[in-house]
DNA sequence: GCTTATATCGTTATATTATAACGTGAATGG
DNA sequence: CCATTCACGTTATAATATAACGATATAAGC
């Protein structure tokens, strides 16, 4: 039996396994394009085998997804405990993406979400902008 | 001379006029190709007839961009002060967006930023889930 | 074991979102 | 007046994402 737990890694299938590893050997995010582009040799031919691949991943809590870039990043957290209230800080001059976990702002927006009636199912919090190293004078 | 203060409106042209009308004659988010759509009887043949005068619409600050939805709203917030503090969470039942300013997770977030010596040029913060109406037991 | 359900896969085609590149004409500023 | 800028219209194309089909494999129930 190889039931997917909370909390355990998921056995991943063999394009799950290749899409993943894209994205863990890439510095930055990739679009799922590009992804294919990298996998082509590895037998991809077709975006679908992409984007399934990357559904899944993301629903393990394994991948993001950065919806103002329409691109992907892998998990940085050791066990993806905080995924649900990850945010992204986007460079636009290096395209270099940190993730943090903004734990009291998330808070804020839950509890915003609470007095509305709002029953939040995700939260997007992308902060684009120079990073350190890009907006040295 | 019709130049452009802070503060005050800017004069639209009539592309412009047309676009934002569309939205705010919306309940909800207009993608650029509803938005084409709409204004088909006005004369518009080509999406970039709405995407350039959606890209000045938002540089004006009247329009947002959604951009886990791919999607635009027009502002709601009389004279807009707060355009660049904004957040929205949307219903993915009835598709409506409720606009709210979360002023203090804004300030977090943009401690975090300072802290880290990131520029912040924008930042997205969206709420998918259901609203009050669409969640009733 | 057999069989029924469930999940993944490969493929082709197509839908949706967005921009490049070109030329035109109107308004602005010197 | 001339140069510059800006908005516009149009055609073409790029970039992102999904529908629909059938095949294969894996798991579950009996």
């Amino acid at each position: 039996m190889s039931h997917h737990h909370e909390n355990d890694q998921p056995t991943l299938t063999k394009n799950q396994a290749l899409v993943f590893g894209a994205l863990t050997g890439s510095e930055g995010p990739l679009t799922a394009y590009a992804i294919l582009d990298h996998l082509r040799d590895d037998g991809f031919r077709a975006p679908l085998q992409v984007y399934r691949a990357l559904d899944k991943l993301v629903d393990f809590g394994m991948v993001h997804r950065l919806e103002s870039l329409n691109a992907f990043v892998a998990c940085r957290h050791p066990g993806c405990t905080a995924h649900d209230t990850a945010a992204f800080a986007i460079c636009e001059d290096c395209g270099l993406v940190k993730e943090f976990a903004p734990d009291e702002a998330m808070s804020l927006l839950k509890g915003w979400a609470k007095t509305e009636g709002f029953k939040l199912a995700k939260t997007t919090v992308e902060l684009r902008g120079h990073c350190s190293r890009c907006s040295v004078n």
